[in-house]
DNA sequence: TGAGTTAATGATCGATTACTCAACAACTTT
DNA sequence: AAAGTTGTTGAGTAATCGATCATTAACTCA
């Protein structure tokens, strides 16, 4: 019985994130959706409801894709701590594809929605909470090895991960120079393994000489 | 000669500032503009000539009152570390004012308007880098008093300063917890306060617990 | 093949967008 | 008080916004 439909759902809902992604919820117009979709406006709200479910979608898609990512990193790492640092230069490596995709979503989501869309704000924070889960969980992991001691508090240091994470990712959508942001990168990934218990060549004396700490 | 202008200047562009700040761009019609200023349409566009160099005015408010509080701030420090450390402090105490004015405003503009406004985000970027002078100027000044060894990175200082600020700004606009805040500010302070040289109670001999460091 | 079902279309909707301008008002100067 | 100048006004512009729906096209099943 029926038609079956001829657009890939999927594909649509990648498209409309990127989108998203790039230009924001209010700058991006039904028009923009269009083409991007390859759909008209008819088979948009017949798939989609509206654009603020749409929106709701695409940012669904791109917190388990991000999720997802970051699992699978973390799965063929050594180690739970060395997977997070290495975590962080990543993202230096990724640098100069695309302009606008170099923020986090949810964080751009949120400085766009909160005074306007209630809605959307709520669900980005709501996602946001997750990742930070996620994050959390890579910690718990790390000191159920012992790479850090028992009193650690995983929830704050996910928070920290998490801060860290989108102010290196703010630095690259500022573009500057590759180089400096690698050592930025590096710097705060460094950061994250001297946390690190009994590491042989990490003795705990340390000196300040920058922002977060350099091992001696 | 001619008909004095019955509006206030400043006042209107303060409106501006805050209305903008609050909703962003490209959330915020002309119709939001008549409100906050109190002015007609055919006033504000005598006035101001549009709506995006009515922005890039009210973003140079912005900009010039942000320099001015943290210069006002430093001067009145005991010293220029202790200035800085207690400037990050004085965010987890405005805490739960404007809802929309926890995120700083050139970071709200670099994310809402680079991929359509590129006018916008382009002196957007140029105003941040201003304040990250006046930070590193900061920064140059301990140096100068033996607060900060003689090979400190300050520019690279104050680009880590500015990060966390964006960092626990962006905490703030998340909506967690008052005594959080006042807690992360409090590390993040102490992440500071840790790069002073010949501390007499905070020697150099520090073990990492969190994610900065955290004195013994 | 024809009946039944649903996807796709795109012209069109009213509302809103940023913006303009002719008419008017208010002030200064002569 | 008259002339001259400039600020203020708000109805109105064309364009675009998000969204709709009658119509048509494309498929399945009997």
């Amino acid at each position: 019985m029926s038609r079956p439909a001829k657009f890939d759902r999927d594909e649509a809902l990648q498209a409309a994130m990127l989108i998203f992604w790039e230009k924001g919820y209010h700058a991006t117009s039904l028009k923009d959706l269009e083409c991007a979709l390859k759909m008209k406006p008819g088979s948009i709200y017949s798939a989609f409801c509206n654009k603020e479910n749409l929106y709701l979608l695409a940012l669904g898609l791109y917190v388990q894709r991000s999720i997802n990512r970051f699992r699978a990193h973390m799965e063929q790492a050594n180690s739970p701590l060395t997977g997070l640092a290495e975590y962080i230069r990543g993202f230096a490596r990724l640098a100069p594809e695309d302009v606008a995709c170099q923020v986090c979503m949810l964080t751009k989501t949120l400085v766009d929605a909160t005074s306007t869309e209630p809605k959307i704000a709520d669900q980005a924070k709501i996602h946001l909470g997750h990742i930070r889960q996620a994050f959390a969980d890579a910690f718990e992991r790390a000191k159920a090895e012992g790479e850090l001691p028992d009193h650690a508090d995983c929830t704050h240091l996910a928070r920290r991960f998490q801060g860290t994470i989108a102010a290196l990712r703010f630095e690259l959508h500022l573009g500057i120079e590759q180089t400096d942001i690698a050592a930025l990168a590096e710097e705060l990934a460094g950061d994250v393994e001297t946390l690190r218990l009994n590491a042989p060549d990490h003795p705990h004396l340390i000196t300040a000489t920058s922002f977060g700490v350099t091992p001696t």
